[in-house]
DNA sequence: TGAACCCGTCAAAAGGATCTGACACATGTC
DNA sequence: GACATGTGTCAGATCCTTTTGACGGGTTCA
């Protein structure tokens, strides 16, 4: 009975946009073998170091990895990263409840109303 | 101990970005009420036809809905689409798995290498 | 001081996804 | 015949994502 808690829409959005792109499913591959510092992954993957920052930020804002700047014995700053334990289904049913919550796709009438409420 | 059979690697990018969209994740949810027609969706979820048949392809293409033409009582032609029961784990393992068996992101050496082997 | 590492950020180019407004075709009804 | 319904497709505009190269900063070690 017990079940995993369901995502709200936006959060399973953006779980979903992060893990559909092949350089960032090979980035949870590769730290699926352990932690490791950016510049190493870029190397072990083989594309550049801005571009894997850039994956890197994604996966971090969805919740997926985790990144933690460290000292290392030599005084050099390396930024290590983590995978997070996540665990997701994907059924028609789980997909249609966090659908029911998306906040996303507002018409253009809406997203001016909102600037102008907010500002 | 009977496992959902691994997605291929391909295949679960096929799925992820299907769904990561929020008008695919609201149609999903949409035909989660059972099946429809292409423009009773459209009108449903407030979309343009156009758009939802680009919307439908993608989906169709991952698998996860199908559509069927018919030919109504009174001889229209119509295009039904209905969901596909799917079942999908998102886990490290499972995206690391299947990483391994990508295809995709091809350096260009071996995209004209291809090209050229192909033709 | 220069080289070899590490970190981050930026602007601009390139590519892909999305969206819209036409168009063409068919059918049944007023 | 005109109209409302359904189907599909296309070109072009637009927007978002991805990618690269060039910066800036820091630390150790020879």
């Amino acid at each position: 009975m017990s079940r995993p808690p369901a995502p709200s829409g936006d959060d399973l959005l953006k779980v979903l946009t992060a893990l559909g792109n092949p350089h960032r499913m090979r980035i949870v591959a590769a730290l699926g073998g352990g932690r490791n510092y950016v510049s190493a992954l870029a190397r072990e993957i083989g594309i550049g170091r801005p571009l894997l920052h850039m994956h890197l930020q994604r996966l971090e804002a969805a919740g997926l990895v985790t990144g933690t700047l460290e000292l290392a014995a030599n005084g050099k700053a390396m930024k290590y990263f983590e995978l997070t334990p996540f665990a997701y289904v994907l059924t028609p049913e789980t997909v249609a409840g966090a659908a029911l919550t998306l906040t996303t796709e507002l018409t253009k009438e809406e997203k001016t109303t909102m600037k102008e409420t907010t500002s």
